[in-house]
RNA sequence: GGGCGAUUAGCUCAGUUGGUUCAGAGCACUUGGUUUACACCCAAGGGGUCACAGGUUCGAAUCCUGUAUCGCCCA
């Protein structure tokens, strides 16, 4: 016997076999006659450091990949990061702190060069850390959403964009991250609980007695008011109506104005108005032709607008000026209150709506194609609950910002005239003053009048053309590549970014190419704790991949993670999962083991029992195989991992080893050793894009294999016929083998111990085809048949054939007999229903013919089964 | 407040468009096992009035209505 150790050890067979795959190219594509298999990353974060949503989402690309470079197809997976403005700049801006510079100090510039450095330096380890993945990316084709190819593309679009009439600039509310210094998104906004408190405030009335009180969780901003807002319907302020009151402490004068956006039931039924820092406000402004009073700077400190504690930072101004309502007396009162506050996803900081002058692509007619062909199912969402979600939100599409106010990204490419806010928009310098001296009529103009917008674009602006630009689709629309790989096939992402990212991309897809970017959408769940909860570095639940990957093993993770994965549902995470993947692993192991160390002997004969089972399997693994395609084609991603997983262990490893495993330290005949050879080679091929290293692993060991070859480039075995009566009789068969290992246990007869079984001679049914497997699994001396009822001895049914055991004086008559008649009591139950629908005639006259058969075989099914007990019980009871 | 979705075994989930022998997995659980590949194992077993209430239908976990609870998104 050759030494293999009884533990099968991961790491380092990944680090080799990954190596050897990098080595072989196996992973470049190269446009080519075959059909290409296309899949571009979701570009993690150039910051990033890989997390346990990472590991699932590229763990499924990874098996789709695999799955389509062994089916013919020319694989290719791009990889890359995107730029990260908001998150990269933080980093940079806090390492030039640490070093003692202030970014204001520095020019853009200078600023950029610091940040490429440490792009360099830092950037795109999370791309390292997918290869002990396993990730089968095209390495050469790393992207980077600041690549030169990349930058120019995002350019130009803004460019089209805007010479289509689609990009404008206007005042907005927008969030303003006054850490960062920036605008966010709305969908970069998380909204959190806070405990804070309602202050009352009173607004005295002008020129006559009484006042209105006001409820506010802000009171800072009553240096911003510029009126006070009651409901048309609210009788206790008909007296206040066309008044005007006075802001406390600034003694502003406002109106009251009406209108039935306040509800009356909420604090004391009257809103302050403060159009400038609140977007309802800001839309009551609007209506009501009120002023905007901008109170706060950009990093949130009070601006010389508020008249009173200029430059002091907006919550220390919340408790002065509470003090100073109070001394003045207008503080009524204050509750404890709990409302949602948006925090900025970057920064943590809270978000202050600000009005400001921000570039916007408008977007109600550039994604009309995009939500038409996603409802039409040109593009197909799994699962598909997800399409809802996006006819809702593109139905109610907002237009985009697209700017923001930071260095690190792709700087608007628009340029001021001189004193004006008029611009132009160009490529570069160049051709904006030729554009700057067209429009002024100033020939004297030069580069140097021209000054460029300060802000860059959205991150997002640059992934929402992913699929076309890492194939420079944008600069070079009829290039050979994107001609090849364009459209994309499948989408592997997180449903958290059906809007930022998927809904754009297919926007961008229908602009730019005419064409959907690609053809599936696999949306993947959140991974959380095993009580549900997100992962987070705060609450410390969040397992590092990398060290989780030394302790299982890669295979044993991603399996572990599949294994409970639906699509689009959450996946709780707990260490169990990768440990149930490395015990798989180690199953897969020791089958490797048990075949390995048989003899073979090329004079014995193939045994009877050895032939069956290998025809057996050899259906059942085109069952297999064709069950897994229907899989694969419908997105049941984790309904083909335990496909698999069942399929080697229990039918594979449980069933048909034991089946044709000779006996102890005898050899194996040539035909059967050969045969669980080819199939061990297939199932592990079918295993493969799950398990990539172990699979590899295996087959190099399994056969003397050339160097340069490898599994996975390999074939996936194809589907094939089969025959199914050939299945089912065999399930059947293993019922039998189930029902006779049941009674040994619980007639304590030990295995090794061989017992007799008689089978009752019955019109319709034979299993004597399998006699010399079930001779050998189930350890008989010896199987015949009767037509008459044998005495001492259990019984089992199966279908509607009986068993028998002798067991000479063993027997319990009235044990038995108890056994039997609560069986007993079951079926005639059953029949009672089924004759209860038989004699229906409306069931027999509307029912398909097909439906009424199978009541009638259950009813026919159920009487001879009530027959054989009811005797059973008969000849027992003798 | 508006929208979307969920509720099936102790846990996590399937259930392919209403119809095969009382609803299936995996994990967990119980019992037995040093059988000769594997205790990261083997064998056997228990466990669900499909959230609740109505309705449609010959027939409902599946379709409809309502209620409850939870989750997500938007304001």
């Amino acid at each position: 016997m050759i030494e293999i150790p009884t533990k099968y050890e991961p790491s380092e067979k990944e680090s080799k076999w990954y190596a050897y795959w990098m080595k072989n190219e196996f992973f470049k594509s190269i446009p080519d006659d075959r059909e290409p298999f296309t899949i571009v990353i979701p570009p993690p974060n150039v910051t990033g450091v890989l997390h346990m949503g990472h590991m699932l989402n590229n763990t499924i690309q990874d098996i789709l990949v695999r799955r389509a470079r062994m089916s013919g197809y020319n694989a290719c997976w791009v990889p890359g990061t995107d730029h990260a403005s908001i998150a990269t700049e933080a980093k940079v801006v806090a390492k030039l702190k640490d070093e003692g510079i202030d970014k204001n100090s520095i020019s853009r510039d200078e600023f950029m060069k610091h940040a490429w450095e440490w792009k360099e330096k830092h950037g795109g380890i999370i791309l390292e850390q997918l290869k002990t993945l396993g990730a089968s990316c095209d390495w050469d084709r790393t992207r980077f959403t600041m690549d030169k190819e990349l930058y120019d593309s995002v350019i130009k679009v803004f460019i089209d964009l805007y010479q289509k009439g689609n990009i404008y600039r206007g005042i907005r509310m927008v969030n303003w991250d006054p850490a960062a210094q920036t605008a966010v998104s709305d969908e970069e906004v998380i909204y959190k609980e806070e405990q804070s408190k309602l202050y009352y405030l009173k607004y005295k009335l002008v020129g006559e007695d009484g006042f209105i009180t006001i409820a506010t969780t802000r009171p800072e901003t009553i240096l911003g008011d510029t009126a006070v807002c009651v409901n048309p319907n609210d009788e206790r302020f008909e007296k206040f109506k066309g008044k005007k009151v006075i802001v406390p402490l600034i003694n502003r004068e406002v109106p009251v104005i009406q209108d039935d956006y306040v509800d009356m039931e909420f604090g004391t039924g009257a809103l302050k108005i403060t159009p400038a820092h609140d977007i309802h406000d800001y839309e009551i402004g609007q209506k009501y032709n009120l002023p905007s009073i901008d109170i706060f700077n950009d990093d949130g400190t009070l601006s010389d607008a508020a008249g009173m504690f200029i430059g002091k930072d907006r919550f220390d101004v919340r408790k002065l000026i509470t003090e100073k309502l109070k001394e003045s007396g207008g503080l009524d009162k204050i509750e404890d209150y709990v409302n949602k506050v948006g925090f900025s996803e970057r920064t943590n900081a809270a978000i202050e709506p600000k009005l400001s002058m921000q570039w916007f692509l408008k977007m109600d007619k550039l994604s009309k194609p995009a939500l038409d062909n996603v409802m039409n199912d040109t593009i197909k969402f799994f699962p598909s609950k997800f399409k809802n979600v996006y006819r809702h939100w593109m139905e109610n599409i907002k237009d985009w910002n697209i700017s923001r106010q930071l260095w690190w990204g792709q700087q608007i490419p628009a340029y001021y005239l001189p004193n004006s806010n008029d611009f132009v928009v160009a490529a570069n310098i160049d051709d904006a003053l030729k554009l700057a001296i067209e429009k002024t009529g100033n020939k004297d103009l030069s580069t140097a009048d021209l000054r460029q917008d300060e802000d860059v674009l959205d991150t997002w602006f640059s992934s929402w053309l992913w699929p076309i630009s890492v194939f420079n689709g944008i600069n070079e629309p009829g290039n050979k590549e994107i001609n090849y790989y364009y459209p994309t096939n499948d989408l592997v992402t997180g449903h958290d970014i059906i809007f930022f990212w998927i809904a754009r991309m297919i926007i961008s897809g229908y602009e730019y190419r005419n064409e959907l970017p690609f053809r599936n959408v696999y949306f993947t769940g959140m991974v959380r704790d095993k009580q549900g909860r997100k992962m987070s570095k705060q609450l410390g639940n969040s397992p590092d991949p990398i060290r989780l990957m030394k302790k299982y093993g890669a295979d044993g993770v991603r399996i572990g993670m599949l294994l409970c994965s639906p699509a689009g549902g959450d996946l709780l995470y707990d260490d169990k999962l990768p440990e149930q993947g490395r015990n798989f692993g180690n199953k897969i192991w020791n089958a490797f083991r048990l075949v390995k160390q048989w003899e073979v002997d090329t004079e014995i004969e193939q045994p009877q029992y050895a032939k069956l089972a290998v025809e057996w399997f050899d259906n059942k693994l085109k069952q297999t195989i064709e069950l897994l395609d229907k899989q694969f084609e419908s997105f049941r991603i984790s309904e083909a991992v335990m496909t698999v997983y069942r399929f080697f262990w229990d039918e594979f490893s449980s069933w048909y080893l034991e089946m044709i495993k000779p006996a102890y330290q005898k050899p194996i005949d040539a035909i059967t050793l050969a045969k669980t050879n080819e199939f061990f080679d297939k199932t592990l091929r079918i295993l493969h894009p799950f398990m990539p290293f172990i699979t590899e692993e295996i087959w190099q060991l399994l056969e003397e294999r050339k160097d340069g070859e490898s599994i996975m480039v390999s074939s996936m075995p194809k589907a094939d016929k089969f025959n199914i009566e050939l299945l089912n009789s065999v399930e059947d068969f293993k019922e039998l083998i189930t029902g006779i290992r049941k009674i040994r246990a619980e007639k304590n007869i030990p295995n090794r111990e061989a017992i007799e079984l008689i089978i009752k001679q019955n019109s319709n049914t034979s299993y004597s085809y399998f006699n010399p497997v079930l001779q050998k699994l189930a350890n008989l001396s010896k199987i015949s048949t009767t037509k008459d009822k044998v005495d001492n001895a259990a019984s089992l049914m199966v279908k509607t054939t009986e068993y028998y055991i002798p067991l000479a004086d063993i027997v319990d008559a009235g044990e038995e007999i108890k056994k039997l008649e609560a069986e007993l009591k079951h079926y005639k139950g059953f029949l009672l229903g089924v004759e209860k629908k038989l004699g229906n005639q409306r069931f027999v006259n509307n029912a398909p013919a097909k439906v009424v058969e199978i009541e009638k075989k259950k009813q026919s099914d159920a009487q001879s089964k009530i027959k054989i007990i009811e005797e059973r019980i008969a000849s027992l009871k003798k």
